[in-house]
DNA sequence: CAGAGATAATTGATACGTCAACAAAACTTA
DNA sequence: TAAGTTTTGTTGACGTATCAATTATCTCTG
């Protein structure tokens, strides 16, 4: 940067850029009080549980995972580690790759995502989906992907720069 | 919840949703990860730093600065330790209430928020305001505040239940 | 003014995310 | 098939957030 190029914000984005700075840090913590009162889990947690129970009777290696969560392999392994340790998943080794796993969700695993799943569902819908109309959903569906899309261009080269969606696409059910 | 009178998510709000979870997550990531390369600190301490630096002289009290950015004491408590540990500014004790602390940048705490706002502005500024027209953005204004409205309520009780602004309005600045 | 309660801020234990370094297995290609 | 490279996953160190408990001061009420 040479002079003094920068672009400041106008003093309306800087307040719209503050409630957006609010909810970042609010909502994802909110909703982890909430798993954490009614489920004794965190958010991180229970996105592993329902991207795992999402395909029943798949099994899902951490890359697998990772990639659909857009994690880091690193974050994903202390916290497989913390779940098999509380029972919640089971590893076995992948006979094709041996580099790989196999997770599933335990029975207990099982149990858990179903019994968390109507209190954090009822959050997600009073907290969110019931604050928008229409229209402000369609706004969220158009402009998110572009954000994330700029974010995925300024990570190039960092962490997560896979493609996306070869869970989903190679989810048997749904 | 008697019987299970959950509201679940359509298939169109799963998909909304995901796309959201995806924005709460990498957003503050990647600006975490922008912030430590360019300036070698983190969102908290460049909020606290902007905060502080938004009213030049004044010096303010750890719990109107908690109050402002909305966040645990506890959380800023520990922060601003480590804040003063790095030299990025001061405490003297607030001699009308002396429980409390007059909090005030110094002059490396002042040199250090200069320095590091014009690439994190260029960052947001990138990544989220030259991706959102004006309709996107109106609708945003529109919905965050109603999302933060029903976080509040849900919060009632909880920490941060103040309902804000009084840094704000009492800056001499602005 | 005494005592009860509220408020400001800190502290320590614990859990989690990030980063860099690592090990093992699998590809690639010459 | 051997050497180099990529991919998979783990580990340990470190910084930070959260929660409950604690101290010091202030305010209110009788």
């Amino acid at each position: 940067m040479s002079a003094d190029e920068t672009r400041w914000l106008s003093e309306n984005e800087q307040e719209l850029w503050q409630i957006i700075r609010e909810f970042l840090w609010q909502f994802p913590s909110a909703m982890d009080r909430q798993l954490t009162q009614d489920s004794n889990m965190q958010t991180g947690e229970y996105s592993v549980l329902a991207a795992i129970s999402e395909c029943p009777g798949t099994s899902y290696r951490p890359a697998d995972i990772a990639e659909a969560l857009r994690w880091d392999r690193s974050r994903l392994s202390h916290l497989l580690r913390r779940m098999e340790a509380k029972g919640l998943i089971s590893r076995h080794s992948d006979e094709n790759d041996r580099r790989g796993q196999q997770i599933q969700l335990t029975d207990l695993g099982w149990q858990t995502v179903r019994e968390a799943a109507p209190s954090h569902v009822t959050f997600v819908r009073e907290m969110l989906f019931d604050s928008l109309n229409e229209e402000e959903g369609k706004a969220l569906r158009s402009a998110l992907p572009k954000i994330l899309d700029a974010l995925g261009k300024y990570n190039a080269g960092a962490t997560c720069k896979a493609d996306a969606s070869e869970m989903a696409a190679s989810c048997p059910n749904s």
